[in-house]
DNA sequence: CTGGGGAGGGGGCCC
DNA sequence: AGGGCCCCCTCCCCA
């Protein structure tokens, strides 16, 4: 007895929960978009993705064989056995471009298919035989960000295999939705321009028209000096609009019980080549032995000039160990600062509660950030989800849910405004009898460290009281942006980790932690950091100005955090 | 081996 | 939204 649909509806399933990034547990980096996917998908398709995902979470593509745009296709093909290729993207220059990248990453029906396509189109200009990308090309593709720069201008010119590159023009067709300023930041290309203008305020907006339909685009801005592609991966967190479910657009919310519609993003009258079921050189591949474990990163090797050095926190290679949940590796590794597990923005998962992460952030240290929460117990009376903004396309109409009543909304800004008229009781942590149990635990620890108390900062008038610890405010806007430091769930996911934020700020600079955008770059020893604080306290290293000051033994310290810890030295007992 | 200092990195939070 | 600062963790180096 056998199933008919049963493998189809299966890969269904698996498509579209990439689309909503559910499950997913590899990145897949090319140029600056990113892409979501499952490794088991990966690695049964090509065995080449079989040795990358083995040991890494987060895969960075060559960029100079395959480009943003031209992996989407291979992804949705690697999810459906479909070619999709709409009118713009069936060009001939276009296939020879998924050609070069099913070759590099060894998809041999794909490659197959678009032999057969270019052939079939008369198409002069077929790269060479796929040459399986050797230990050569293998080392140099994996985790290319490892380098600390790459080629000048290479972000401009796609394709070109090394033996074919004079054939393999850039493909506008492919870039033109790619506005430089919108996906590439500070590429090595704009050096010298100081850069900053681009002011690309590129939490997008974008919207439909253009938008790139690749992962996330978390711009920031352009870095002052030297670039990598790497750099160039730019928070846009305005996943409001991000396209993160670009690659399958779905239509609408379709649970995934919604198995009877195509997948959603098939442009009608786009022309499908389909994979045929008796294609086997991919089977072939996958009894293989293991290709060549992927090159493992350096581990603090120069540490002054390694730069990316941790590239995604929580994904890093070395985590493998750890046990992987939902895409986040958890588990303890420093004790303090495991990832929350991945929250699935599927109402169909579970209600949201998401709280998972509550667990994690018991374990951690304590801080005082409301943690979303160490309430215990991870379940909570009221629940306010906010649907992961960065997969808005992918749901369609009210994506954004709360739970108590239920209702769906079209944005976040919707859902707050809603949340607003509950009860403000419920927005807070509390526990089954209603007392504020860690907010009590957090005020004292905000009493200890705070010179005074907290609801008089300063002397300057601050009207604006926050209810639950008094603290006070100068404005509305800052009261309410404390204010959600009580709530129980934290409004602003991480697209990648899944972790939850109070500001959407610190979502995006947490963002360009994951993709090792490090904008601010050293004049002096080209050392990049994260943010401009970094570099400003990295300054005095050169300066050698210590502005910071022991009165107890006169010692000098350029970090105000190091002449902390020196005063503990004094302090502690022993 | 250990303790202290230097420094990179992350998150929280206020402005 | 972004800047700036605080706090914490961690790693490396060195005495």
């Amino acid at each position: 007895m056998e199933l008919p649909n049963h493998a189809k509806q299966l890969l269904l399933q698996l498509n579209q929960q990439r689309a909503k990034g559910f499950l997913c547990d590899v990145i897949i980096v090319v140029e600056n978009a990113l892409f979501r996917a499952h490794k088991n998908i990966l690695a049964a398709s090509s065995i080449y993705f079989k040795s990358l995902v083995l040991h890494d979470n987060l895969i960075n593509l060559d960029t100079e064989m395959v480009n943003p745009s031209v992996f989407r296709q291979v992804l949705d093909f690697i999810y459906t056995g479909k070619l999709l290729s709409s009118s713009d993207q069936s060009s001939e220059q276009n296939f020879t471009a998924l050609l070069t990248a099913a070759s590099y990453l060894q998809l041999h029906d794909l490659a197959a298919l678009c032999r057969k396509k270019l052939k079939r189109s008369g198409g002069k200009s077929l790269p060479g035989k796929p040459s399986t990308p050797g230990p050569l090309s293998r080392s140099r593709l994996n985790n290319q960000r490892l380098s600390t720069s790459t080629p000048a201008g290479s972000k401009n010119h796609y394709p070109p295999t090394p033996s074919d590159a004079d054939q393999l023009q850039p493909d506008e067709g492919l870039r033109d939705k790619l506005s430089d300023d919108e996906m590439f930041v500070g590429s090595s290309g704009r050096n010298g321009n100081g850069g900053n203008g681009s002011s690309n305020g590129n939490l997008s907006s974008g919207g439909s028209a253009g938008e790139p339909d690749l992962g996330l685009d978390l711009s920031k801005k352009s870095p002052p000096s030297a670039g990598t592609a790497t750099d160039a991966l730019s928070p846009h967190s305005n996943s409001q609009e991000s396209p993160q479910s670009a690659s399958v657009s779905t239509t609408n919310s379709a649970s995934l019980d919604d198995s009877s519609t195509t997948l959603p993003g098939v442009d009608t009258g786009s022309e499908t080549m389909e994979l045929n079921s008796s294609s086997k050189a991919s089977e072939e591949t996958q009894n293989q032995p293991d290709g060549p474990p992927p090159q493992k990163k350096s581990r603090q090797g120069a540490r002054k000039n390694e730069w990316p050095k941790r590239e995604v926190s929580g994904l890093k290679s070395e985590d493998h160990e750890r046990p992987l949940v939902n895409g986040v590796i958890v588990g303890p590794k420093d004790g303090r600062s495991s990832d929350q597990s991945f929250q699935c923005k599927d109402e169909e998962e579970g209600g949201e509660n998401g709280q998972d992460h509550t667990d994690e952030s018991g374990q951690s240290d304590g801080e005082s950030a409301g943690g979303g929460g160490g309430t215990g117990g991870g379940h909570h009376s009221a629940n306010y989800v906010y649907r992961q903004e960065g997969f808005e396309p992918a749901f369609g109409d009210n994506l954004y849910v709360c739970i108590p009543c239920g209702k769906g909304f079209p944005s976040s800004e919707q859902l707050n405004a809603h949340v607003e008229t509950h009860n403000e009781d419920e927005l807070y942590i509390k526990e089954e009898g209603g007392t504020f149990v860690k907010e009590e635990d957090e005020e004292e620890a905000e009493d200890l460290s705070a010179p005074v108390g907290p609801s008089n900062f300063g002397s300057e008038a601050r009207p604006f009281k926050c209810t639950v610890c008094s603290k006070s405010y100068k404005d509305p806007a800052t009261l309410r942006q404390h204010e959600k430091s009580h709530w129980l769930t934290r409004p602003f996911p991480c697209n990648i980790c899944g972790k939850m934020f109070t500001q959407r700020g610190t979502m995006t600079r947490h963002m360009r932690s994951h993709l090792g955008l490090k904008p601010f770059a050293c004049e002096e020893c080209g050392m990049r950091f994260t943010r401009q604080y970094r570099l400003t306290e990295h300054m005095r290293v050169h300066s050698g100005e210590k502005p910071y000051e022991c009165q107890l033994c006169g010692g000098k310290f350029t970090q105000q955090r190091n002449l902390i810890s020196h005063l503990r030295m004094h302090t502690s007992p022993s």
